[in-house]
RNA sequence: GUGGGUGUAGCUCAGGUGGUAGAGCGACAGGUUGUGGCCCUGUUGGCCGCGGGUUCAAGUCCCGUCACUCACCCCA
């Protein structure tokens, strides 16, 4: 038997209802601040994440399923949508459209890592981004966008962490202090830690180890406490704006995150409903990565949500309504009905209703036990008797009540009668 | 890549100390010459993940293997 690659999934009817809405519901909710949808190709040369994310990150250095064509192009399966994104503004040139592009997207990523609650190899993110605004109201604006989405869904304990990791000449000068104020426990750290203590040293807060923990609760100096006089500016702009708008928050100052573009802001959104992968949505400001991906320097801020998550919160609050039928069920009996019902049916589609005809021949009882299960409406009868008289039957399934209707206009009736 | 848990009917799961399989739900049909939901009855349905070993005998014990799942790292 042939089976699913690891890591996938298949969406049956009953849940592909539930996909439907939640992306109607957001790019609904998107469209009222202007976004407009994106959607870039499934697959993108490799150097474009080595470059836009950071070769030495997890993501790429390790999760990524990469291949070779025919034309010996190194080429691989999106990990992440902001450096695509980011790629198709550059090469598009829609900086020139508009001096903000605010785009949003809906798609599949893909990462080779062990599956888990909450985590596929191929996976869903809805995500916008605000490309070419520095200011601190685009960064809210992002958060309390998203924080918003969640909230209508109706989702109610989730916990906003944000953070400022400062922008790259801060930080710099930030990372040198933190190395320095920390090389006297280098050998108390895990092994992981004593790498990335030359590597990626802001990464050490990722570590959930708790000696780890430990030591930089004691030693390492605060980022925040750490930022230059505009940055510190930003921060305070961009919460007294999550204030304003009350978006409940926490400062976390731990929360770096493993991709390498962002700069200054960073935030992400927390669900005690997940299990271990707890993050619904993560984002931030990237303000250098169009640059190193060639384009004219241009800031940038955004956000990407986890849609699988989302909806594992959403079922596990039953927060999504079901999808509502209007189905119109013909139960046949003997070939002159079939014929009558097929015609009718056709007719009916055609003026827009959902009709399904039986395809088994079955008994009566066993079509109007099947237009039962499916959540039929009305049921229109047509049989032997009904087709010597020139009447057929529309019975509605919740009153049990069944009239009679002429066949000649009967496509009439059952319209005036069902609408 | 590492660790834990689990693999028996379409689904959810029972099956002390080894004796060649069961329930509930579902599906199908009957109880109503042609009328759903409730109820009753019946039928259908399984090389017990796969391979090997021990044994007169293995769903059950041993070894291996695969799959799924949760967790670690990291991320959505």
């Amino acid at each position: 038997m042939y089976r699913r690659i690891k890591g996938t999934k298949d969406i049956l009817p009953d849940e592909v209802a539930q996909w439907q809405y939640i992306e109607k519901f957001i790019s609904e909710r998107l469209e009222r601040n202007n976004y407009r949808e994106i959607r870039t190709p499934i697959f993108e040369m490799t150097e474009l994440f080595a470059r836009g994310v950071g070769a030495d990150t997890d993501v790429v250095s390790k999760e990524m399923y990469t291949f070779t064509d025919k034309s010996h192009n190194s080429l691989t399966l999106r990990p992440e949508l902001t450096a695509p994104v980011a790629r198709a503004f550059i090469q598009n040139n829609l900086s020139q459209i508009s001096p903000v592009t605010k785009v949003y997207y809906i798609g599949s990523l893909f990462r080779q890592e062990r599956p888990q609650k909450g985590r596929l190899r191929q996976f869903n993110q809805f995500g916008f981004e605000i490309i070419g605004s520095e200011y601190p109201e685009a960064d809210a604006e992002v958060i309390q966008t998203m924080y918003d989405i969640y909230t209508q869904l109706g989702i109610n304990d989730l916990v906003v962490r944000v953070n400022s990791i400062g922008s790259r000449e801060s930080r710099k000068q930030y990372l040198e202090v933190l190395r320095f104020a920390l090389k006297p426990y280098i050998r108390d750290f895990c092994s992981t830690c004593q790498e990335r203590m030359d590597k990626n040293i802001l990464r050490l807060f990722d570590c959930k180890i708790e000696n780890c923990h430990k030591i930089l609760d004691e030693h390492a100096p605060s980022i925040i406490d750490h930022l230059d006089v505009e940055d510190a500016q930003h921060f305070e702009e961009v919460k007294s704006l999550l204030d304003a708008a009350y978006v409940p928050y926490e400062i976390d100052n731990k929360l770096v995150r493993g991709l390498d573009y962002y700069t200054r802001t960073t935030f992400e959104i927390t669900s005690s409903l997940l299990g271990a992968q707890d993050a619904i949505c993560g984002g931030g400001r990237y303000d250098h990565l169009v640059g190193d991906l060639g384009g004219t320097p241009t800031p940038a801020v955004g956000v990407a949500s986890g849609m699988e998550r989302l909806l594992l919160i959403l079922n596990e609050l039953q927060a999504i309504p079901p999808k509502e039928t209007n189905l119109i069920y013909m139960a046949v009996i003997g070939d002159i009905a079939r014929q009558v019902a097929f015609n009718i049916s056709t007719t009916l589609r055609s003026r827009g209703f959902t009709v399904e005809v039986d395809f088994l021949r079955r008994s009566l009882k066993a079509q109007m036990r099947d237009a039962g299960r499916k959540g039929a409406k009305w049921v229109v009868i047509i049989g032997e008797n009904e087709i010597n008289n020139n009447k057929i039957l529309l019975k509605n399934m919740s009153t049990g009540e069944q009239r009679k209707i002429l066949l000649s206009s009967a496509v009439d009736q059952i319209e005036a009668t069902i609408i």
